[in-house]
DNA sequence: GTAGCCTTGAGA
DNA sequence: TCTCAAGGCTAC
């Protein structure tokens, strides 16, 4: 498992799918979308697009559209505050050690794979359809072989399965997991969607989204909107609750390596001393725990939801939780682009003609309903902005039943709506009916989520879903309110 | 304007 | 000293 530097050069280019050359303005990227990169930046470009700002970026046609292949660009987590301002050469930046992080990542998934045989392309199907019924989901996947111990440790960089394990939030109990919270106070003013034109939130990061007109990365202003046509707004900026959002999501390779490590902890438990190991089913019901537990972790943390009373979280988390389930499930995918395949949490991809061939005829509806939301999202184009929205627009649900606040939910989901509606409107003028179309995916998202529950609870009848699973003690939760 | 190659220089 | 991700140069 010697880690070498041309393991990453074997990748393709996010945004054409050239040779990569290395990182370059935080992930991996070829050569010219490099040099293009720097040059928007640089020279403050501004381009339009003589299309629908759609346009197909590969390696052949990527120089037809500079507008459609910087937002690409950016689309793909290419920072413009990598960009120096004062052109000095030579030298690292703070990035260095992300890029670091990512090598050990990148080597920790291939390990997964080479052991698991994930890359399902490379390992043939070894069940006929015909042998599958319904609701069936046969331990043959081969993506979904048991993680085999000790393969974390191969890495060069080990991440050790600490703090994701269950001892942080207490027994595995929701009521457990979010202890005693203040009662809510009044929405803080600085909250108040309507008196945001000044910029009291700083994000982390800021990108030509996130950065007001005024911002300044080092000596340098980076442009409100790049990449916007001429019909764009002149100070389109971010609503702050969009980038207040967007500062409340997890850090997906942190996710993606605390999940990854928990399911080692979890292969490296079983079967360790003569037991059976995890069946891919087992193994796919520990992901979906894990990823629940970094939703509540999420939901914890982010603005309005902790000015919330335990009950009224408890009652908003078990009306949704299957939604946001499917919904960084589908949001990944999104980001993914792949029409073949699937991204799984822990990075893993898992081909759909695998799936179709070998999973029961309930999953494989499942996931090609969750694709053809996929492709619609693409689409609109939808982008993690909007996904953070999306994310709380379906928590701060003010249908649930028998909430104490019921005022303030109501009043957080309109203020999500005014800024999603805001965002929309200012970055994509040329699609203003793109809120509108947004929105119209959630009631899909709902009913695919609602399909997902039942699957999982006719699993957990039939007594394949592992015990101790949040999933299920969510499942329970919501029908007994039912 | 693009993209391949070169130079630079902080940090490991 | 080496690495590698920045910016620079230049043929196309």
């Amino acid at each position: 498992m010697e880690y070498t530097y041309d393991v990453d050069l074997e990748e393709l280019c996010p945004v054409c799918g050239d040779k990569v050359s290395g990182y370059h303005y935080g992930l991996l990227t070829c050569e010219s979308c490099k040099g293009f990169f720097k040059r928007t930046v640089q020279n403050n470009k501004r381009y339009t697009c003589a299309e629908n700002q759609d346009c197909k970026i590969d390696k052949t046609q990527r120089k037809r559209c500079p507008f459609c292949r910087f937002q690409k660009c950016l689309n793909v987590g290419m920072r413009l505050e990598a960009v120096r301002a004062d052109r000095m050469r030579g030298g690292r930046n703070k990035f260095g050690p992300m890029y670091k992080r990512d090598r050990a990542l990148k080597q920790q998934k291939k390990a997964l794979i080479r052991a698991t045989g994930l890359k399902m392309e490379t390992t043939p199907p070894m069940l006929s359809p015909d042998t599958q019924t319904d609701y069936t989901f046969t331990g043959s996947l081969p993506g979904l072989h048991p993680l085999p111990k000790g393969i974390l440790h191969t890495t060069t960089t080990p991440i050790a399965p600490t703090d994701y394990d269950r001892s942080l939030y207490g027994p595995p109990s929701l009521g457990m997991a979010m202890p005693g919270l203040p009662p809510h106070a009044p929405l803080p003013p600085q909250y108040q969607y309507a008196s945001f034109p000044s910029r009291a939130i700083k994000s982390e990061y800021p990108d030509h989204y996130t950065s007001s007109p005024d911002s300044v990365v080092g000596s340098y202003t980076y442009p409100e909107q790049v990449y916007s046509g001429p019909g764009s707004p002149k100070v389109p900026g971010v609503p702050q609750l969009v980038l207040e959002f967007l500062r409340c999501d997890p850090d997906e390779l942190q996710v993606q390596s605390k999940i990854a490590a928990h399911l080692q902890q979890e292969q490296s438990g079983q079967g360790g001393k003569g037991q059976e190991r995890l069946s891919p089913f087992s193994l796919m019901c520990h992901m979906a725990d894990q990823t629940l537990f970094s939703i509540v972790e999420w939901a914890r943390s982010c603005i309005f939801f902790k000015e919330l009373k335990v009950g009224d979280q408890m009652k908003l988390l078990h009306n949704c939780w299957s939604e946001l389930l499917v919904l960084d499930f589908i949001s990944r995918q999104v980001q993914h682009g792949k029409e073949g395949s699937v991204l799984l949490v822990t990075g893993q991809e898992v081909e759909l003609a695998s799936i179709a061939s070998q999973a029961g005829a309930t999953l494989t509806s499942l996931v090609q309903r969750g694709q053809e939301l996929v492709e619609k999202l693409q689409t609109l184009q939808a982008d993690r902005r909007e996904i953070a929205c999306f994310k709380f627009l379906i928590l701060f649900n003010p249908d649930v039943k028998l909430l104490e606040s019921q005022a303030f939910v109501e009043g957080v989901q309109e203020q999500v709506n005014g800024a999603l509606l805001e965002y929309t409107m200012c970055a994509y003028p040329q699609h203003l009916d793109k809120f509108s179309r947004l929105l119209m995916r959630l009631p899909e998202l709902k009913a695919l989520s609602a399909q997902a529950e039942d699957y999982l609870c006719y699993k957990h009848l039939s007594g394949e879903v592992p015990c101790n699973n949040l999933l299920i003690e969510m499942l329970h939760a919501k029908r007994a309110c039912a």
